[in-house]
DNA sequence: GGATACATGTAAAGCGTTACATGATTGC
DNA sequence: GCAATCATGTAACGCTTTACATGTATCC
């Protein structure tokens, strides 16, 4: 149940239509908990059904929602609720396991293609700190996104430096069967 | 289209019946990607009527599956084919973000929490690594299976570290707000 | 023979994704 | 006025998750 709470936050910091709201996420949030418009359409009308949000007056097409004091309490509550990780999904290192029982073939040309992937959103991230942060002396607010921003960048960090530990060993000839 | 191949990697190692692929996958593929016996059972239908797979004569209620050779092909097409990354969704990230919103309150006790967990799953990989890999010289099939292996420990590394980092700023007094 | 575990499913709900639909506004 | 864009949705599908259902073997 994490988008809804996406959204309330968002709310908070800027009442939103339900456009101008995808376009926010797509700037920032998404980069741990991307959502298309459709989600967000659905979720703002399941939001106001359960009076956390309400639709300002609006003259127009455009609906205008914020946030209600239930949604605010909701989102406080939230921040604190016990919520486990949810399960590693990777389609990478399933390959890898896949590999290990029919072969490599062609396996290293798509390592390499994940590797510049992530190579690039861990410069993205880079690009991003060296913009919207200061190295110290920065209001809590700001230290907490900087910590959600390090998490990030830890995280492709890791991709890239595992890929290349990958890639060589993929490289390395085989210790049993290559050398006879 | 990840558990199909899951399971076809799984059914090459060992023609399996449903449940007992559900606890063989329980056993290693689930840590990069999770089944439960209902996900098994249809994706096993699903496969036999796309004749990837077949059902072993038997007797009683068990239900042997064999991978025939058009599945064997269709995984090895698979581990070339490109396909990019699951976006990542993390609850944890997004909940640190809501709280430079509404206030960190009780999220230290969650980050704990967390820590914890990772710290968990790591010791359990590193137990893994001792016991079914040695240092070098290892088969090519082994040499995979312990990259796979190296990534989950390099990515719960990543989160006992970041968690570390993120109790401690927590932990630090806000500059501005407090020195008064 | 009765309880427990084994084994194979079905049903329904939620979330995410892609494609499509519809009306209003703006630019030229 | 017409096209492009903006804005708000609906529809359908697939995957994941949880709960429930049903029959079979095994243990004592």
């Amino acid at each position: 149940m994490s988008l809804p709470h996406a959204i309330l936050t968002a709310l908070i910091e800027k009442p939103s239509s339900g456009l101008e709201l995808t376009r926010r996420i797509d700037k920032s949030i998404r980069y741990f908990w991307p959502a298309t418009h459709q989600q967000v359409y659905r979720e703002l009308g399941r939001l106001e059904e359960a009076g956390l949000i309400r639709a300002l007056p609006s003259s127009g097409p455009r609906k205008e929602y914020e946030v209600l004091p239930a949604g605010r309490e909701e989102l406080v509550a939230w921040v604190a609720r016990p919520e486990d990780p949810k399960p590693l999904r990777s389609s990478l290192l399933l390959r890898l396991r896949a590999a290990a029982v029919v072969g490599s073939d062609g396996l290293a040309a798509e390592l390499e293609r994940h590797r510049a992937l992530h190579q690039a959103q861990l410069e993205e991230y880079l690009d991003i700190e060296r913009r919207d942060f200061t190295p110290r002396s920065e209001a809590e607010k700001d230290r907490l996104q900087h910590l959600v921003l390090q998490g990030g960048i830890s995280l492709e960090s890791h991709w890239v430096s595992w890929l290349d530990a990958a890639l060589a060993e993929l490289a390395r000839p085989a210790p049993h069967d290559q050398p006879r």
